[in-house]
DNA sequence: TACATGTATTCGCATATGCGAATACATTGA
DNA sequence: TCAATGTATTCGCATATGCGAATACATGTA
C-alpha cells in the first residue's frame, strides 16, 4: 500500500482512530463482535450506564463502525466490519510483546 | 485471540490507541517506517515545526512505538515494529471501503 | 390516547490534549 | 570553555472529550 497523504491521515483518525479513544469504546466493539446486541442489553453486560453507552454508539455509528436496526422498541447494534478486531487483536500482541521486553530488562521473569 | 478484559484495553488505550490520537503522529509512523530520520530532517519533511515533531515523537517513544538514539548532537528515531503500518493500512482499507460503500448511496458514481 | 419500556440527547463541569512561542539542555568542534 | 547545531521542555491558552444527572424522544400495547 501507497504512503497515505496527511489528508487521508486526517480522514482515517476522524473516522477511525478517535473511535478508539476510549477503552469502553473498544470493549463495545468487542462485545459487539461477539454478538449483536440491544443497548440495554450492552449496558448490563458492561456495567455501564445506558446512557453512557448510547453515546459511545453514537460515536461508532457516525464513523460506520457499527449499525443499528429497529428491533420494536429497541434497536439492536451489530459491528460492521469484523477486520476491526483483527485491526485491535494485532495491537494487543504488539503491545503484549513490547511489555515482555520492558519486563525481561528488568528481570522480572 | 480470546476476549479482552476492560483492563487490558485500558492498557491498549493508554500505550498505543492514544498515539493514534493526531494525525501527525500517524503519519510520522509512516515516515519514520519508511527509513529512519533525525528529527529536524523529519520537521522539515512533514512541514512541521521542530518543537512540535519532538513532543509528538516523545508520545512516542513513551509507548515504545518509536526508538531513537544518538547520532552525534542529532538524534535518530525509527519505527520500532512495522506491524503498526499493517494496521494502519488495514484500517485505510475498512474506511476506503466504507466511504466508497456511503458514496454509492449518494449515486456518486 | 395514556402508559410502560427502551433509547437518545442536553447541560454543566472536570479533565485531557494540542499548539505557538520562548527557552533550556545536550553534543560537538574550535 | 565558548559557540554552533540539534533536541527537548515549559508556559499559557484554546479546544476537545467524557461523565453524571436529568430529561426528551420513540415504540408498542392496553
Amino acid at each position: 500500500m501507497d504512503k497515505p497523504t496527511l489528508q487521508e491521515l486526517g480522514l482515517l483518525h476522524s473516522n477511525i482512530c478517535q473511535s478508539l479513544g476510549d477503552p469502553t469504546r473498544i470493549l463495545i466493539l468487542y462485545e459487539l463482535g461477539a454478538r449483536p446486541r440491544h443497548v440495554t442489553a450492552l449496558a448490563e453486560d458492561l456495567g455501564v450506564p445506558q446512557p453512557t453507552i448510547s453515546r459511545h454508539l453514537r460515536v461508532l455509528r457516525q464513523r460506520s463502525l457499527v449499525r443499528s436496526e429497529r428491533d420494536g422498541a429497541a434497536v439492536v447494534y451489530h459491528l460492521t466490519d469484523p477486520r476491526m478486531l483483527e485491526v485491535l487483536d494485532t495491537m494487543r500482541l504488539i503491545l503484549r510483546e513490547s511489555l515482555a521486553r520492558q519486563s525481561s530488562f528488568l528481570q522480572i521473569t
